[in-house]
DNA sequence: CGTTACATGTAACGTTCGTTACATGCAACC
DNA sequence: GGTTGCATGTAACGAACGTTACATGTAACG
């Protein structure tokens, strides 16, 4: 790729993360990048191949970034949902997921429009949780459980911006699962008390 | 209002059901519609007019169905979260759900576009889940949570349309609070063995 | 019958959209 | 030094946008 695509491909990045997707127009666009829409379709072809490179390059950011987490060690303790969250709530990676989101619902309206800028993360998400989480817990339903509160807390700090509410309120989430998780624990160790007593009549 | 109007709101929410926000247009919908751009205009003022019209008949829609939901009687047993998503998912009102949706996004990225649009909605369920909510969860966090798992999961039906994965993962969401207040209340009744015991050294 | 109010049709306005035609600069390479 | 290739400027294209001007139809009411 030609250095001054890369060049504006950066700059286009910042401005998608700023602006939305929405209502993205090549005149604007090219006027705050200190450029022409005549040298953004000279670059990228077309509206589409601009925005699909962009998304592009979205996608290896959040990739190597993800990659990034995944090496660091953990804090001993720490749950990965609450790692992942703390990723995820970063000055630096929350304008980015910011998008996606907007992307997701987007293409779950129109996915002629945005269907290609969509890399199936939801999927390899739900993998990923898949893969840290306990034999015991390894079915659909319970994996959907962890990403519909990421999501739906990401979705109230996009709206409200208050990150201490929606982190405290993802860490009763984890605290709910710890608790069952022992609860479980303990009652197959002594399997005294739980639903080992005859049901009523 | 003219009845003409009224006929054309009612067709014109159908419309925006289906098709959404992001790329309304005004010549399109009114082929649909069986009239013309000129006669939209005409009725509503402007575009921006005609969505305020169509939002607050929605939201009129919204309310007294919820108000419907909230005078039957609920089937004893049923958790107020789950009879709350059965009757979002509903055939008639989840299109509108969905659309609240859809236009929250749009709000968040371009309030001076949709934010007119936007009744608040979200403090108002907050509220609602708060209202049916035991004492001891009345914090913000703890109303945080179910909200954020009726949204995640909604999110989701939106995505793929699995009603049944979507509904069991909420089950199980009841499942966990449930559990943790029996927990919890058994810890109060018998305080034996949880937290009394010395941190250790 | 004339007036009044709602409704509609035709046509255009000015603007912005994505895209293109055409010409030109600039640096490197043979 | 001419050729080649990337980069850019100017200008326009046709289409679609929201909106408006102007004329007309229709039915009710005095």
């Amino acid at each position: 790729m030609q250095p001054r695509k890369e060049e504006l491909t950066a700059a286009l990045i910042d401005y998608l993360l700023a602006h939305g997707l929405s209502e993205l127009s090549l005149r604007p666009l090219a006027a705050e990048l200190g450029t022409s829409a005549r040298l953004l379709i000279y670059h990228f072809g077309s509206k589409e191949g601009l925005l699909a490179a962009a998304m592009d390059a979205m996608h290896g950011h959040l990739r190597s970034s993800l990659q990034a987490l995944a090496d660091a060690h953990a804090p001993k303790g720490t749950k990965p949902l609450r790692r992942f969250w703390d990723w995820a709530i970063t000055a630096e990676n929350f304008p980015y997921l910011k998008l996606l989101y907007e992307l997701q619902i987007l293409a779950a309206r129109n996915p002629e429009t945005y269907g290609h800028l969509l890399k199936n993360h939801a999927a390899s998400w739900l993998e990923l949780v898949k893969r840290v989480m306990p034999d015991d817990e390894r079915d659909a339903a319970m994996a959907s459980l962890p990403i519909a509160v990421f999501d739906g807390l990401f979705l109230e700090l996009m709206n409200t911006g208050d990150r201490k509410r929606t982190t405290h309120a993802l860490d009763r989430f984890i605290g709910l699962v710890e608790q069952a998780r022992l609860h479980r624990a303990s009652a197959t160790l002594k399997p005294r008390s739980t639903s080992t007593r005859k049901r009523g009549t």
